[in-house]
DNA sequence: TATGAATGAGGCTTCATTCAT
DNA sequence: GATGAATGAAGCCTCATTCAT
């Protein structure tokens, strides 16, 4: 799987860094082959537009993101550390792949989002929402309109992962990112 | 004063209206200038750069952003209550203004954002911040790192106010903006 | 005759030294109305095209030259004197103006030259052609083709001015033109 | 080696005749293109800038230039003859070819020399200096300060070239020529 | 699959010049 | 005489995309 795409795997490695770096716009495909090794030409084989490129890369890292926010939940038994766990998975992961969220970041508040990647990501996080769905009707999340929940615990946990990212000290970060835990479980526990 | 420069406030209208509807980098000056009624020149008489024009329209907006959310406060009593009505000013004004929301949270996110133009809009909202540092002393807010905790109400608000302007039902709204307040206040109250 | 044009003394001083400094095309008008002090308005009330001003300059700075190498002329007794003695005062004229140097120069080979104001100009220097004929019917001068020796002594002179310009040594200089005259009066001597 | 670069060598055949014709600033980088019969964009994928272009074409015209004057040197045994030969091969040179003269004369009084371009072009005229340097240590040329002597000659070839280029009659021009020669030769002989 | 020369529409900006005040 | 805001044609250059090899 890996054999025969190192070319397209080399494409979407160079373009993450320099999408985050310098912005969709800031980014010409030319300086993504250039970096990438490859020629202008091998680009537009493996996606048709530069669009298209980025579509994928979305696609990818929000999958990536998902399955990072999963991992162990099912070893949780209430649904409050079940929560936390996702939480806590969450800004994990944002801190170890910060690239992956300045991505994330500035596609998601690009004008010229596609909207079917959009949709297509949002799928990836139903396991999101069903968790508060659940807390919900066992009284532990309180009764809030679950899009608007939905909203803000992500905009919530955004700030958080970037905030945390500016931190350099490991311990004071641990800290940061256990209050902004306590932030977002004050703002929907019930 | 309203005499001159009527071309330079017909520019910023119409770079407002453009930009958050197709972007910065969607929106061509040409375009602009076009839909301003004015010259190509003109525009670039009065902006030396794009990037200046974007500027200057980032600072006003904040400077107004600001200037709304401080409305009432000192006819309130209580710590609580100014950071209630701070909060209320906040996302009535983002409704009234869904352009003047929509270019922040862009420019927020450009990777090209001019580090003076943000650091200026910074120091408008140094009231908020003294506003919760009383909160943390008189007890009412939780003793939270202050930047964190800044940095997760701006994204609350922020989150809550782009859910809020897609509802068009009023009635529905202003629940929605409650829900969302108590989730902020739920989330830094001691 | 100073009193009224003020303004229209300040725009050809100041251009003088912008266009020997940065060439035709690299001085804008706006950027000389600025440095003289002027609206870019009263620039082309005194000049109608920025050429019209060029051609002035132009004009200006060719017959001071022309004066400033008939200096003298007359109280020197022999042709061969006379012509030295209007060597000297070219290279000296020219060190002592090396910015309007630089203008004729730029002048003389640019493209877009008035061939009005160059024919003017080369009536100026009537007198050194009639002091080159009456050289060569004397005998003293080599009786070369007039206007190849016109052309060869004019190159050769501003080629001189040129080099010399850029010596600092006030002695060393000094003798650099003396070897100079002597290389032009062994050409052309009989 | 022919098959490629074609649109290159279109392109600097195509300036060098635009540029001579109508200088460096009345020659639009579209205008060069369009008679050359390439994109814009190909302009730009052989020379980054407009003056990389004009650039390239000075280094090549100089190279050109120092290698036509260097022609048949070491068939002449003396040092005058050699002298003479290469004054004799540059006039012949330039008459042969006009537009480069024009081209590199336009270059020389341009106020944006790229001074790198400057210098590697001199260095192709070191056979020159040497020659000059062993007339004077042989007591065939008077002793001037060399670089002064350069100067003066380059000067002096210039105007030769200019001068003669105009003359039409083949029979006057070649008489032209020898007399320009002996005005510098009787210029620098001791 | 892979290359990279070639394309050309379109973007940002400059600047000589005008004209109402 | 003097001003300077306004004009818009024109210039240089970028870059996503194509296509012959």
């Amino acid at each position: 799987m890996r054999e025969k795409n190192i070319k397209k795997e080399a494409i979407l490695n160079t373009a993450l860094v320099l999408f985050s770096e310098r912005g969709f716009f800031g980014t010409p495909t030319s300086l993504i082959s250039r970096e990438a090794g490859v020629a202008t030409g091998t680009l537009f084989f493996y996606f048709m537009t530069k669009e298209d490129l980025i579509d994928e890369l979305y696609r990818r890292i929000k999958a990536e993101a998902a399955a990072a926010m999963c991992r162990g939940i099912r070893s949780e038994k209430t649904i409050k550390a079940k929560i936390h766990r996702v939480g806590h998975n969450a800004v994990v992961w944002g801190m170890m792949n910060p690239l992956k969220v300045k991505f994330m970041d500035q596609f998601a508040h690009s004008p010229f989002v596609s909207t079917s990647a959009q949709e297509e990501g949002v799928s990836n996080f139903i396991f999101l929402q069903d968790l508060v769905l659940e807390g919900i009707s066992e009284g532990i999340v309180r009764n809030i309109d679950p899009p608007l929940l939905f909203c803000m615990l992500a905009s919530s946990f955004s700030g958080l992962v970037n905030y945390a990212s500016f931190l350099q000290d490991p311990g004071k970060r641990a800290k940061m990112v256990e209050e902004g835990l306590a932030y977002i479980w004050n703002g929907i526990k019930a």
